[in-house]
DNA sequence: AATTATTTGTGACTTTTGGCACAACAATAA
DNA sequence: TTATTGTTGTGCCAAAAGTCACAAATAATT
């Protein structure tokens, strides 16, 4: 965790969170500089753990994360963070304070808002624009968890497994292992390995090494 | 749905949720009295379809209300609304005009406070109170929400179907037939059947028709 | 009391998913 | 190039969950 690494970029990143949150109120933009931190992350760097306190909200500027459960040798995705987007969980920590159910690992080196929770509950009913992100985060994510939910409980793995990769492809292109799709989706290594030789026999992936090619 | 059946208990509920929620500004208590509406409905009444678009946010004042997603001949439960308790999904309706995705039933007589939509929003930054109320209703939900779903990832049947039975016990009874439980659990219902009986045999509950009682 | 409808029980079978063991293959480093 | 490590393939079996068919028990209705 390298603190203000690179202080110049990471002020621009900081103003394009409040360009396109539309933070105009000059008040919050000032506490924003002031009260917050960022931090940058290499991949694998795991910046929420499991049972721990939660005393920051974090927010994606650059990069990915992956935020999941884990349950002895299994784990679940929950969800992915992307730029721009709060970790909804540490959020929820703003408004009651509460230790973390989850993980969060970083998946593409990124630059992270950290801003401690007193200040989120704070700006929520002080400044509109902030009300409005707070808002938005937990409807969307609500939303988001609902569909994964009853996609849990209704579609056989195959099917979930083959949209995952469809959501998932960058032009046609996975590039995970197996093990990894595993614990995105709650099993084990042989179950996928099967599902996607089946899928490939049925002309719907090419597999190789390390990487899935979907065909349309 | 009989509007204004029961004036003057409606009446004393509204005041009831004002005081429970801590709904102090004098304002906030008139717009409630104003522009909300107050609904009374019976058992097995359908408060809310898939597929319809959701104008007013649904808060239970008396009663219980079941919220479910449906698939076919499945369903599975979303949760249920208890007094006091406002439908989450209709709360996210209220940030952006969408369809509902579940459907909602009467499961005990009920008493259904109504707002629109656009009050909702309006309030959530007008009135202090109110964006307590919405902030965690999102967070109790969601917090909620994510468990159902690493129970659903990773615990079996047999298990989920223990759990939701001592979690619904009244006094150790649980009054519902094998369908109604397969339902809530996105199952069938001889599946459920063979897994009360294996349980049963375990001595960890008795079974009778319609009725099933846990020991300790 | 007789009929009807609902609820529960269960045998027999299939499909889906999981676990273990080990082989084959690919990538990387010494 | 060889050794090491990581990745994928697969046989074999077990457990969990789902489906179909039908019987038995119980409750509700006439």
């Amino acid at each position: 965790m390298y603190l203000y690494e690179h202080f110049e970029s990471s002020k621009i990143m900081l103003n394009n969170f409040i360009n396109q949150l539309r933070i105009t109120e000059l008040e919050l933009q000032d506490e924003l500089q002031e009260k917050s931190s960022i931090t940058i992350h290499k991949k694998d760097d795991i910046i929420i753990k499991n049972n721990q306190y939660i005393k920051v909200l974090k927010i994606v500027l650059k990069g990915k994360v992956r935020v999941y459960q884990e349950n002895g040798e299994r784990e679940i995705l929950i969800y992915y963070l992307n730029p721009i987007e709060a970790c909804t969980l540490s959020l929820s920590a703003c408004f009651e304070d509460c230790k973390s159910t989850v993980n969060a690992v970083v998946e593409e080196d990124c630059t992270i808002l950290n801003i401690p929770v007193r200040f989120v509950r704070d700006w929520n009913f002080k400044y509109k624009s902030w009300n409005s992100f707070t808002t938005n985060t937990y409807r969307e994510s609500y939303n988001h968890l609902i569909n994964q939910y009853s996609n849990l409980a209704f579609q056989p793995l195959k099917d979930r497994l083959f949209d995952y990769l469809v959501s998932k492809a960058n032009d046609t292109v996975v590039k995970k292992t197996h093990q990894e799709l595993a614990k995105e989706l709650g099993t084990t290594r042989e179950v996928i390995s099967r599902l996607l030789k089946k899928l490939e026999s049925n002309g719907k992936l090419n597999l190789r090494q390390k990487e899935i090619q979907i065909l349309k």
